[in-house]
DNA sequence: GCAGTGATCATA
DNA sequence: ATGATCACTGCC
């Protein structure tokens, strides 16, 4: 069972579209090759009043993709040298995107980019296969017990009221869920290798 | 604790 | 044009 997650997944609020890509499967397609990773940790910017939000003070060039139509990637450089992945959510005209912190194994936004081979060439394309890079549910479903609700990172200019908003997700228990996606690897290379 | 690095925006 | 800032990481 695996589904490519469409636009329409990504067009609702933000919050629930957060919620409910903890464990979806971040895919990238590059050179023939394909990598599969769950979403371990994100956090959410969601709209005009949002202080974190780049989208705060108005659209401009950087920023237009949040602006735009759900499931496109925003993706942008920040200090001078780390690549920001999201995915733009809610409906056209209102600013919102998604923030991949963690996927797989790979924890730190900057390190997952780099991992994966992100940059200013897919800002701005769709999240799906044609730009290589796209999201999917493999079945996997993240019971509530699971996922753990913090302040966002790094946004401390945000002010008090928005700095304290719980919209980062995790997954707790992120290791084990790491060995068992690991430990699915070695059972299907092995049945591969026969 | 803080250096490194360069795009972005000029507002609070 | 210049300068402050920054949704980070790794090393001290």
């Amino acid at each position: 069972m695996q589904a490519i997650l469409l636009p329409r997944f990504f067009d609702r609020s933000a919050l629930v579209v957060g919620r409910e890509l903890l464990g979806k499967f971040l895919v990238r397609r590059r050179r023939g090759r394909e990598v599969a990773l769950p979403v371990t940790e994100l956090e959410v910017y969601d709209g005009f009043k949002d202080r974190a939000s780049h989208a705060f003070w108005g659209k401009t060039a950087r920023n237009q993709v949040m602006f735009g139509d759900a499931g496109h990637l925003y993706v942008y450089l920040v200090y001078g040298m780390h690549w920001m992945l999201n995915v733009t959510v809610g409906p056209s005209g209102y600013p919102a995107a998604i923030l991949i912190r963690g996927a797989g194994d790979i924890r730190g936004p900057g390190k997952l980019t780099a991992t994966l081979g992100i940059d200013k060439r897919q800002n701005g394309t769709s999240a799906l296969p044609a730009s290589g890079l796209w999201f999917e549910d493999r079945g996997v479903r993240v019971p509530d017990e699971l996922v753990e609700k913090t302040a966002r990172i790094g946004i401390s200019y945000a002010g008090n009221v928005w700095a304290k908003k719980p919209y980062r997700f995790l997954l707790k228990e992120r290791d084990q869920v790491t060995l068992i996606i690991s430990y699915a690897r070695i059972l299907h290379e092995r049945k591969q290798a026969g």
